[in-house]
RNA sequence: GGGCGGUUAGCUCAGUUGGCUAGAGCAUCUCGCUUACAUCGAGAAGGCCGUAGGUUCGAGUCCUACACCGCCCACCA
């Protein structure tokens, strides 16, 4: 056979991966019916983490997928029921984010001026094309996903899984609706979730003032303006200066407004900050919220949802924040009240898919309660039996501590620790439209007398829509009109994919889940969740492993991003160099958790290592005895071996072992780097070097040993190297003389055993 | 403020349970188009493994302190 001289892979990916889809590869069924998995094999599975329908894969995911494809074809290779799911995630808030600011900037409207349908239907088509885009581009990277079971966080099947996670949460009195303080972004009309707000440092004002004349304490504040919702003063009990003034009421008047004041005494207050007196605005500041909680301090909201004032009655009514400020402050200096201002930088919170400036509201919302004990409903967790009761916080907890859980690298299960330590209730309901509905139902009447459910807040929670309302028994039951958080989904992921909440073959045989692969920036918003969802809906964990990487940056450490303009796009990058030269050079250098740092050069080497297998195969091909009968022998490994050979074949079965040792503890980095070593300076610079000399000049059998050595070589090094890069050990392999009994794919053929 | 991590060749990084005469890729230099590959080969140069102590027969690897860099969390009126 005439084999180019150059690898093209160009010429192969495509055609390749379509073949191994049709064959239906990808499936753990077919291995299963090839024989070379059965039933009740050890299984693999995972979720591939489903991207955001917001656009276009980066290198981050390009990293994810790789990984997880290594990990995927090594299982399948190594004789393990493997499975695969592929999917897409809605995103919520930020695909609504993103098609709003398309809409201002082509249409100049903002989602009202549209209309929820009309609206609704854009966010829609555009979820679906980036859908294609994802979905094109993740088959181009080589992914061995099973896309017959493909998932979508907003399909059908997840909806039922949403409502129903929603409805048994509910019931085992872990979802509560309440009056709390929460992040409020006036930019994007919505709560968000600690999570999700980001802090911006700043250059702001401090300043130090009265009330008014007749006020004994000096207050410190970077926004007067919220002044105008102070219902107390909070001085440290043990302060000298301020202890005689505790428990007494002031009226003041406060920039024309009246106030009252009452003043506590509270241990968490710096006597050394500012003046050592806060004033407390329970309404707009999550510790004042709960300083008034602590001494029964009334709280009164003076700022909506559009970061305006809104006191009945008063000049500051309607203003926006900026400009109450200003005037307040040019009050006080005319009274003559403002002590002192100064500059300090300060933290401002910003919602991290908008950018708007994070206004704390008390607002009616839905929570998941973290520190309620409950009824455990079934465990397959060691720690907890059936029926005792914990915590949310305590599951997330010691699924991790217990070790039912590990993460690699280990080192990220302390900053686990940390968080659930620092966990507050997780608000999950969002004002946009884009997303689950909470599927809660409101009777229309009022007044009427009301026996079910959730009868102190009125709602009915159902998966179905409600026929009758339960309530009055006439009315058409009003939705909720919230939607949910999209990590409420996300959480699910490991078994919605799977068919919960039926209690499907799938479930069994494929949960929990073996490893779950992502970035280490999102172990709070995903991983944490899921580990929160699974446990106490299915009393099981979502996954055996968590293994973490980093941050693609570019040769010099910087993220990629658009305005440095440094970023590299997976797929023009595949297209240059080719999908298994851009895989290798993720994957080298990445030890689990530690930023990668990927540059053109990078990738180019890996794209000559590509050629260098392909003409390392060339060679040998080239060699192999004409002779059907000699062939034949070498195929079938019997050829006599030499010492010399004999010694080489020691060394290749050291390091068969040593990069399985490396994958299976997921050491894939070193694994590769190992494989490259060993195929250029052991296998091409000195076997195949050194086998020039026996072929063309040795006797009968140091021909002979030294060709059945290089096949030997040759083949089991394709199929260490196939999971690393699929597409040119998958082209090589048809080329290769082969015996009768072997697979017509690589990527089915055995993991060599030694 | 609390926590976590890093510091090894010009650059980017490996170094798995302490045995290393410390490796790789890229870049540099010299020579070579020899019948697998010039997307290559042969060779060279390049490192008190952040600093200071300690444990040990032996430390890049373990311990302590310090310096610098980075990340995460909290957020102080």
């Amino acid at each position: 056979m005439k084999i180019p001289k150059n690898y093209n892979h160009k010429e192969t990916e495509d055609k390749i991966y379509a073949k191994w889809e049709k064959e239906r590869l990808f499936k753990p069924e077919t291995s299963i019916e090839k024989g070379k998995a059965s039933h009740d094999s050890p299984y693999f599975s995972m979720v591939l983490p489903p991207p955001n329908v917001t656009g276009i894969l980066h290198m981050g995911h390009a990293l994810g997928i790789t990984i997880e494809d290594i990990l995927a074809r090594f299982h399948r290779m190594k004789g393990y029921k493997t499975l695969w799911i592929p999917g897409t995630d809605h995103a919520a808030i930020a695909t609504q984010s993103k098609v709003e600011s398309i809409l201002q900037k082509e249409e100049g409207k903002n989602r009202h001026q549209l209309g929820k349908k009309k609206f609704l239907e854009k966010v829609n088509s555009f979820a679906s094309e980036s859908h294609d885009t994802i979905v094109k581009q993740v088959r181009k990277m080589g992914a061995s996903v099973d896309w017959e079971r493909e998932a979508y966080t907003l399909d059908e099947k997840r909806n039922r899984a949403v409502k129903t996670a929603f409805k048994r949460l509910h019931d085992m009195g872990l979802i509560y609706k309440g009056m709390r303080i929460v992040n409020w972004d006036p930019r994007g009309q919505t709560t968000v979730s600690d999570d999700e707000v980001n802090y911006e440092e700043a250059k702001g004002k401090l300043y130090t003032f009265y009330y008014d004349k007749d006020f004994p304490i000096p207050i410190a504040t970077t926004r007067p303006e919220t002044k105008l919702g102070d219902t107390a003063v909070a001085v440290n009990p043990g302060d000298k200066r301020y202890k005689e003034y505790i428990g007494k009421e002031y009226k003041v008047n406060f920039a024309g407004e009246s106030l009252s004041i009452k003043i506590v005494g509270d241990e968490e207050i710096d006597p050394e900050f500012g003046t050592g007196a806060v004033g407390v605005t329970p309404a707009h500041s999550f510790t004042d919220w709960e300083i008034a909680e602590r001494h029964g301090v009334s709280i009164k909201q003076i700022i909506n949802e559009k970061g305006e004032i809104s006191i009945q009655d008063s000049e500051f009514n309607g203003k926006e924040i900026s400009k109450a400020r200003e005037e307040i402050v040019e009050k006080l200096k005319e009274k003559d009240l403002l002590v002192k201002e100064e500059f300090i930088t300060q933290n401002i919170a910003k919602a991290e898919r908008t950018d708007g400036t994070i206004e704390p509201l008390p607002k009616m919302q839905w929570f998941i309660n973290v520190n309620k004990k409950f009824v455990f409903p079934h465990s397959s967790l060691p720690f907890i039996k059936k029926g005792e009761k914990i915590t949310l916080k305590k599951l997330m907890e010691l699924s991790v501590k217990e070790g039912c859980i590990s993460l690699v690298p280990k080192k990220f299960e302390k900053t686990y620790f940390h968080w659930i330590n620092n966990l507050r209730d997780w608000c999950i309901s969002r004002q946009i439209w884009f997303g689950h509905h909470i599927p809660a139902y409101y009777c229309k009447k009022e007044g009427r007398k009301i026996h079910q459910n959730d009868a102190k807040n009125n709602f009915y929670i159902s998966i179905e829509a409600p026929e009758k309302c339960p309530f009055c028994g006439e009315c058409e039951m009003v939705q909720d009109s919230d939607t949910l958080d999209t990590w409420f989904s996300s959480g699910l992921w490991t078994f919605s994919t799977l068919g919960w909440p039926e209690e499907s073959k799938e479930l069994m045989n494929y949960h929990p889940t073996t490893v779950l692969e992502t970035g280490h920036d999102i172990l709070f918003f995903w991983v944490a969740r899921m580990i929160l969802m699974t446990t106490s809906l299915i009393g099981e964990i979502p996954f055996r492993y968590v293994y973490l990487h980093g941050i693609v940056r570019d040769e010099r450490g910087r993220k990629m991003s658009k305005s440095i303009g440094n970023i590299m796009d997976p797929i023009e990058v595949s297209d240059i160099y080719g999908t298994d030269a851009l895989r290798m050079s993720l994957v080298i250098g990445s030890a689990p958790g530690n930023d990668v740092k990927i540059s053109e050069d990078k990738i180019k080497a890996q794209k000559h290592f590509a050629n260098k297998i392909w003409n390392a195969t060339r060679f040998v091909v080239s060699v192999m005895p004409e002779e059907k009968k000699e062939l034949d022998k070498i195929i079938a490994g019997e050829t006599i071996l030499l010492d010399n050979e004999k010694k080489h074949q020691e060394d290749l079965k050291k390091h068969i072992k040593e990069v399985t040792r490396h994958m299976e503890n997921f050491r894939i980095y070193l694994a590769a780097e190992k494989l490259y070593q060993y195929f250029w300076h052991n296998f091409a610079d000195i076997i195949i070097e050194e086998s020039k000399e026996s072929i063309y000049k040795g006797r009968e059998e140091e021909r002979m040993s030294a060709l059945q050595n290089l096949y030997l070589h040759l083949t089991k090094q394709l199929k260490l190297l196939h999971p690393f890069m699929p597409y040119v050990t998958e082209e090589i392999w048809s080329m290769i003389p082969r015996s009768k009994e072997s697979e017509n794919y690589i990527m089915i053929e055995d993991w060599p055993k030694n």
